[in-house]
DNA sequence: TTTCAAGTCAGGAATGATTCCTACATAGCA
DNA sequence: TGCTATGTAGGAATCATTCCTGACTTGAAA
């Protein structure tokens, strides 16, 4: 969802990152959308409005938001890291045919934990449920080719 | 655990995997370790027995592998692959000092499910959990550093 | 408001994992 | 045993990401 530039500088601050307009820019485009970019949809984006911006300059941005915990780092399979401005807890669908990734919120699974003797000594921090599948349209398309089959 | 030559045989004959002597040590390296070893690890271990093995075989067989359903590849943050010869339903947890990652079984895991709403249409044929936080290795260094510290 | 140092940025080069290309070799069927 | 689709080796190419360096800003202090 859209952000306002004061809410961003806003929550810069708080997390003791500094300001500068190509920080707003990368994490603005990060909160308005909900498609999980990689590091090079959000260097075109940006790039639109700014046309200096370099890639360099997004993934390190993107390193910095991530260490603030602005950010989330959503890793699937597909050996591209995608990323997230939704830090609250949730979880993701993957489709399996267009590598989408869909939001998930639900409260059991934020609360899952493990038995003492699962842990083995393990001291969890937190945990991520990947639903994997296919989306509505993907699976649309699927029943279209078999028809043309027959 | 140690597969014997003749189940990783049968087991390629009844995924439809041509069977060659690559392809068997490339399995039976990585069923003979919990360690879920990349493929470059893989191909260290797999080359001491067979000098001539080629990286590109080690990717080109990983592939069929996991086509085939005979293999697992884990993807967790490092953008880096990791393969887990275990196809049985189970989780993982993953160190963020060390990297290791380490099996979970749990039924109540395996069970997990989302309401006919969440799913969106969505047509869930699987689902991973990924518990994140610190091995007691790694947990007890960090303790050393903090005494050293003092 | 000016000054200054720490922290950022841009751009290009470097790295590392993975994939592509191609000629040769082999598995598995007839 | 011979044929043919498929697999293998090795090197080149690609792609995401990181490193390096010098110039530029930000933010705090004077």
């Amino acid at each position: 969802m859209k952000v306002h530039p004061q809410e961003i500088e806003a929550r810069f601050r708080r997390h003791a990152v500094r300001v500068t307009r190509q920080r707003a820019a990368i994490y603005a485009a990060l909160t308005e959308t909900t498609s999980h970019p990689t590091a090079e949809d959000l260097y075109r984006t940006v790039k639109r409005q700014q046309p200096l911006m370099s890639r360099n300059t997004v993934y390190y941005t993107l390193g910095v938001l991530r260490q603030a915990g602005l950010v989330r780092e959503v890793n699937v399979g597909h050996h591209v890291a995608r990323f997230d401005g939704n830090v609250t807890a949730h979880h993701h669908l993957i489709c399996l045919g267009c590598s989408r990734i869909m939001d998930v919120m639900d409260d059991g699974l934020n609360q899952l934990a493990l038995s003492h003797r699962q842990a083995r000594g393990f001291q969890v921090l937190g945990h991520r449920v990947e639903f994997h599948g296919y989306c509505a349209e993907c699976q649309h398309a699927q029943e279209n080719v078999m028809k043309r089959r027959e």
